[in-house]
DNA sequence: CGGTTTTTTGACAGTGTTCAAGTCCCGTGG
DNA sequence: CCACGGGACTTGAACACTGTCAAAAAACCG
């Protein structure tokens, strides 16, 4: 028996939901991204979707699947720099002729659609807004590591993952599909998957997770919450 | 005897070369901030320039002094997200109405001025690849906190300080004006103000920097940059 | 089934923190 | 002019957290 079809495809309405989400949208946005969604790309899994120091040729819309920006250290290691969920942007500069500062990784087989240049009011705020919360993502991630223990950092990754797919209507009830290894989990974390590892097996013990099969199930989010200091973000 | 001044303060003229640096101005646009400039605004160090859930008012260009986003955590801690140096912008959120997501203090005073909304393109560009430097300054952040270790740290972010005042010609030669205590470099790093201490020392022996009198200078830049990767942001 | 990737375990080394005390520097007030 | 006080820097020893290395167990894939 094989497992069930781990992601819900369908064909970017959670991409376009989390985007209402954050930004009203009206008719022509929506056409707009309609439009958009019959030309899908299919990226897979471990391919880049942006290369450092190549040019963005046009902002992308994640439609299914995870992807991440990442940097590689002259000793070979790895910082994932940041996670990117479906109904997030890749290549969102807010101008002309921009230079990719990152390479953006695809993290599973993803989807993405090229994003309609402008033209709409409402879909401009939108991608404003939507380039806010990546700044408010990556602020998160430097207190993360700047201050954080190893456990801490852990859950606090996994509650802001959970909000932002929530967002997009890929989570609730404290679940949601991570298809993720846990050495990815790790390089996102500054931490090696050996000791990423045993941090997993204590919040395990401790009740304050689930992680089997690319599905997690987070314990009492609110205790959770208060045990790292954790806030959620919003910008508007 | 007392030292002398320690930052060159001439009215703005640096905050707008480095603005002119990133970003062709023509004469509306100088115009625009020739006017900004008679405006100048006084912050004496400590104060906050913004404060986590207020409302914008309005950008802000720091014509002098150092100021800093950040964060503290219940336990008391805090981080230092990133650095803001003359000729940077505060509160730079490209739409509407936004509410601060971070705090951000004063280190020194700090001059700034209102940042004339909008009008000028060349202005509204200048912004915009601003913005763009700020995330790579991010992105940096991230990846020093995650993947480098203390000596490296501190190395590390004494040449992105370097070169982001060199482009405000406010470094040459290896050399600028440090206004931080240990103490503040070490909550930017994530580290102990007692482990910094120890960094920097090491760092003397190896003459890497002499550090005195809110002075830095730094060894063989060529050579350092190698030996923690750093590499120099550019966004266009 | 066989090879590969991912997760798990153990022993040990190393990096960074904590706590506590001491020093240096400088401005203030007697 | 010097004593005082506070902040910043420095030092040491003990300790905690995280990394390293190596290997085994488990899960996955074709």
């Amino acid at each position: 028996m094989t497992r069930p079809d781990p992601l819900p495809r369908d064909n970017g309405s959670r991409a376009i939901g989390r985007l209402a989400a954050i930004a009203d949208l009206d008719a022509e946005a929506l056409a707009l991204l309609d439009t958009a969604l019959t030309n899908p790309i299919m990226v897979p899994a471990r391919r880049e979707l942006l290369s450092e120091g190549r040019r963005i040729i046009s902002p992308l819309l994640v439609l299914d699947g995870w992807a991440a920006r990442m940097r590689l250290v002259p000793d070979g290691r790895r910082q994932l720099i940041s996670f990117i969920l479906p109904g997030e942007i890749v290549g969102n500069c807010g101008f002309e002729a921009p230079v990719a500062t990152s390479t953006v990784v695809a993290l599973t087989q993803v989807t993405v659609c090229q994003l309609p240049r402008s033209g709409s009011p409402h879909l401009e705020r939108a991608c404003a807004i939507s380039r806010a919360l990546d700044e408010t993502y990556l602020m998160a991630q430097v207190v993360r590591l700047g201050r954080l223990n190893a456990a801490e950092r852990l859950i606090d990754l996994l509650l802001e993952l959970y909000e932002r797919l929530a967002s997009a209507g890929l989570a609730s009830g404290g679940r949601f599909d991570l298809p993720l290894t846990q050495e990815v989990v790790a390089d996102a974390l500054g931490l090696t998957s050996v000791h990423l590892n045993r941090m997993v097996q204590q919040a395990r013990k401790r009740g304050d997770l689930v992680w089997a099969d690319r599905n997690m199930r987070l314990g009492d989010m609110d205790h959770l919450r208060r045990s790292v200091g954790h806030e959620i973000c919003k910008v508007a």
